[in-house]
DNA sequence: ACGTTAAATCTTGTAGACAACAGTCTTCCG
DNA sequence: CGGAAGACTGTTGTCTACAAGATTTAACGT
């Protein structure tokens, strides 16, 4: 057994997690038998969280078929990060007007943790601060679906960068030029002009801190 | 028994089904037990289903409390019509630069019904078109995640008027003018023009053709 | 030798039963 | 008479078992 608090909770999470450390390959077939007995649970809480993943986006299932770590083709991820972009900037639009100074501490304690990992080159380390920092961002829209549509994307997102950008991200002045662009846009935020953080959005949501561009012109 | 294509999936299908109709209030509590005998179905896909709705916003789960329909404050309204509104300017921003004359054609045959049905004085049936209608302009952006996301969006839309709206739609005058408004942004459409499109889904989205207007200053 | 069919195995879908927890009502004590 | 504690009922959480369907493999016929 994992713990108390419900075992489709825990199961949801620690599939999630195994997905996006890459140890659940996209593709992947997931036996409800075998996962069940990995997890220490039976097979109906296994069935209840893999049923949340499906409608997160992040297992696949097919009717008579089972369930499937999603693979992703170009066009979904032009679609995660097209969708990324547009929530994003909607939650700072919806957060600038009412946005105090406080709010961003938060954020400020992300971003020296992002810099720490960067230091010591510790890749999951700046993915789990990447994602912090912009579940933090959206965060200050104070809007609860907002963010959890945001939630979803952003798990996506590390679906694909679990799969394509391994060699990049360990070039450590891509990490730090990542740590720059993120604090740009805190810099942004902190002027509290609207056409400045967008326009510092568009750079950085084109070139995401773990990049991109040179994997998708290799793909179909 | 419900038919062959999964339990799960029947009864995400009824339960959504009967809580839009409002035959499941907001805050009415889900017996397990009860709606899995109501469904003729047992509790496991019955509980899977109800996860499937937990996920999309229909229904809440409170750990050792069971399910909820929901219940939207004025807050979560204002969250849905903000999101609903970011999520389709975004379809038709995506859509209208590779627009084809022959993609409008089934909006159009929505639109007929939805006139029939206005004629009619059927607040279901201008429901169902009003729903077609919206999932079929978002379709146009061929954008999957959208268009799932929208769904989710949609589907708690409706959640807000089973519970406010009900006078006002039955006054057929609204219904007529809610008919003229989505031909309005139809046309908009077929200019190709950005602005216009823009501005028409404006007014659109800010006073949708089952009106909110009325009703929010009412409630909490 | 190749295609087709049938059987066997495996996997998902579903049902029913048991255990643990929450809420409620009653009872007892102050 | 009021409040708190304990028993009881009811509901959710979980597990094991069974049924139906899908896939694979092997055997048989052409």
């Amino acid at each position: 057994m994992l713990d108390q608090p419900s075992l489709v909770t825990l199961a949801d999470q620690e599939i999630r997690r195994l997905i996006l450390a890459g140890e659940l390959a996209p593709g992947q077939r997931l036996y409800e038998a075998k996962l069940s007995e990995q997890l220490g649970i039976s097979r109906p809480p296994l069935r209840e969280a893999l049923r949340v993943l499906a409608a997160q986006g992040i297992v696949r299932q097919t009717p008579r078929q089972g369930y499937r770590v999603v693979e992703l083709s170009e066009q979904d991820v032009d679609e995660i990060y097209s969708l990324r972009a547009v929530l994003e900037q909607f939650a700072l639009d919806l957060a600038l007007p009412a946005l105090r100074t406080e709010d961003l501490a938060e954020l400020d304690t992300i971003m020296s943790r992002m810099w720490h990992a960067a230091r010591t080159a510790s890749e999951p380390a700046i993915v789990a601060a990447n994602r912090e920092f912009h579940l933090g961002l959206v965060a200050l829209a104070r809007h609860k679906r907002l963010s959890h549509a945001y939630a979803a994307v952003m798990d996506q997102m590390q679906l694909c960068m679990s799969k394509n950008l391994r060699a990049e991200a360990h070039q450590s002045g891509t990490l730090f030029e990542g740590c720059r662009r993120h604090e740009r846009l805190l810099d942004a935020i902190r002027t509290r002009d609207p056409n400045q953080v967008r326009r510092e959005l568009a750079r950085h949501g084109e070139r995401t801190f773990l990049d991109r561009a040179g994997s998708t012109g290799s793909g179909g």
